[in-house]
DNA sequence: ATCCTAAATGCAACTTTGTTGCAAATATAT
DNA sequence: ATATATTTGCAACAAAGTTGCATTTAGGAT
């Protein structure tokens, strides 16, 4: 996605242009990984408030601008929606994938998906999934 | 698994039959979904010490008697882990499904696998899935 | 360009969640 | 019954996130 239909993202969700969130919004996009609320409260703590950090990271959350990864650890992370994220299609799914050696997290999103069938009576409307093991980085030295 | 079998996995892991081991281990074979620390300490908090539960539940999931599962919320939540949790035969792999409707987290460990391709250089030797939606008691009222 | 208003921010205080160190208690092997 | 390593309780601490409120600011209306 590119900068300006981010910016542009965050204003159709009637959401206020500010330095703070555009500086949210810059970090996410540059990031190659998931970033949890601590990654960005050490990057903009210094000169934004605690608080309103989070309160961004709340409000982008919300509005579909990134989306919560879970981790078996007990943190979130968090990274960019595409473009498609919010408009739950026929299932909306995440995938991502944990590298244990150098602890990134990656969305691996554009991938295939696979149906996955679930017991009778459930109905999924979005599926998470979150691979652990070494990335292709890692993997190759 | 049955209730004898259980105290004698905790056993096995080298680990003592203590009251509150025995306490924590009846709630979470009686649930029928998964539980947080939180769920723990609001059963037992009065009759125990909230540090203890805390290390009873990390001993616990370090000896492969319950198993984490990452939710995209701020908070994880554990469920006992099936005979053959601990021994990593290919994949590791965790299916769980959250009801938006009851908030339970249910485990869907023994419904079939399908393979899921992952990018090139990937190596995954664990994968965890989170449905959300409504489970079969919710979708059925 | 200025004004107006709702929304966003900063600050202080607080809550919740989890951790550490250590002394007292207890499970189990002998 | 005793010894010893493990577990528990307690106190203090640390990290992560929340709430209320006063101040500031973005962006549309004038």
């Amino acid at each position: 996605m590119k900068k300006e239909s981010l910016k542009e993202k965050v204003k159709s969700t009637g959401l206020k242009n500010t330095p703070l969130r555009e500086e949210v919004l810059k970090i996410f996009t540059e990031a190659r990984k998931a970033l949890s609320s601590k990654d960005i409260i050490e990057k903009l703590g210094k000169k934004y408030d605690r608080v309103s950090i989070f309160r961004t990271i709340s409000t982008f959350a919300e509005n579909g601008v990134i989306h919560a990864i879970p981790t078996s650890s007990d943190y979130v992370v968090y990274s960019l929606c595409r473009d498609n994220c919010a408009t739950a299609e026929h299932l909306d799914h995440h995938y991502h994938f944990f590298c244990r050696r150098c602890g990134n997290i990656f969305c691996l999103n554009d991938f295939e998906f696979y149906n996955i069938k679930l017991p009778r009576g459930y109905k999924a409307e979005s599926v998470n999934i979150l691979f652990e093991g070494v990335c292709k980085d890692c993997s190759q030295n």
